[in-house]
DNA sequence: AGAGATGCTTCGAGCCTCGAAGTATGCTGC
DNA sequence: GCAGCATACTTCGAGGCTCGAAGCATCTCT
């Protein structure tokens, strides 16, 4: 119930995503992604298993017919593919295909680049990233 | 172009985001708010002259049209006026109205209560935003 | 006064989000 | 083993958000 530091705080958590986004936003028209299936794509690590449609939901804070519906776009433009999880026939996990690989790598380079926090150096995003870390990691409220 | 130090930054700068929002849903779906029509709530500062709608729509970072829906939906409810603004007749101004400062009052601080940034002390609150404020105010790339 | 610029609104289209209901598969206890 | 419940996803339909194009009122500049 403080005040201004935590206004502020947030309020320029708020701008930085704010712009982030709408800088990446002709790198993502160029491959004719949204934001929303930007995000879908780059939650899903090639360098890890493929992750189950619901723990994708998960990471993207939204729900399983919303991630359907974004899963199914990703699917048309080729970037991914649905594949039974061997361990539970219900569960569907999203594959990236080769397209998908490399679209993702291009659309996060840009994003990054263009980021107003690519303007920090890496002593600074070190901090960043522990005190916002810090603040996720407690309980959930 | 660097690395991880960027990428966990603009990631957890995300998480932050999208905690936040979550959690404040509640206190808005209280108020028949949504997140978009808050957000404009939030930037009209009671303490400040009315700000025209083009000032309004780029804090908001969008465009006119979507701000003009967003109005409608504030004045609706009671909680804001449009205004002809005396120093240009074809600029409308956002006057909060006195159930607009008492629900942006209670719905800000809801939102900053609840917020993951609130468990981090003023030291460190300070830090986030002096970082994250640097980022922001170079150049416009 | 006329021409062009600016601020807002309206309209229409498209995308995003979500609750409810349906299908398939897994799990538990008898 | 199998009945009943739980879980993962999909489909459907409604509603909200966003934006380009076009229109109106007003300002500015000459």
């Amino acid at each position: 119930m403080s005040g201004s530091e935590l206004t502020a705080a947030v309020v320029a958590s708020y701008e930085i995503w704010m712009r982030t986004v709408d800088l990446a936003g002709p790198a993502l028209a160029r491959h004719r992604l949204t934001e929303a299936t930007f995000q879908a794509l780059w939650v899903i690590d090639p360098d890890e298993p493929p992750p189950p449609m619901k723990v994708v939901a998960e990471r993207l804070h939204c729900n399983a017919p919303n991630l359907s519906f974004m899963a199914d776009q990703l699917v048309d433009r080729g970037m991914v593919e649905r594949a039974v999880d061997p361990s539970d026939r219900r569960s569907r996990v999203l594959v990236l295909t080769a397209k998908g690989r490399q679209v993702r790598d291009e659309v996060i380079r840009a994003t990054l680049e263009q980021s107003p926090l690519n303007r920090l150096t890496d002593t600074e995003l070190r901090q960043v990233a522990t005190l916002l870390n810090r603040a996720l990691q407690s309980p959930a409220s």
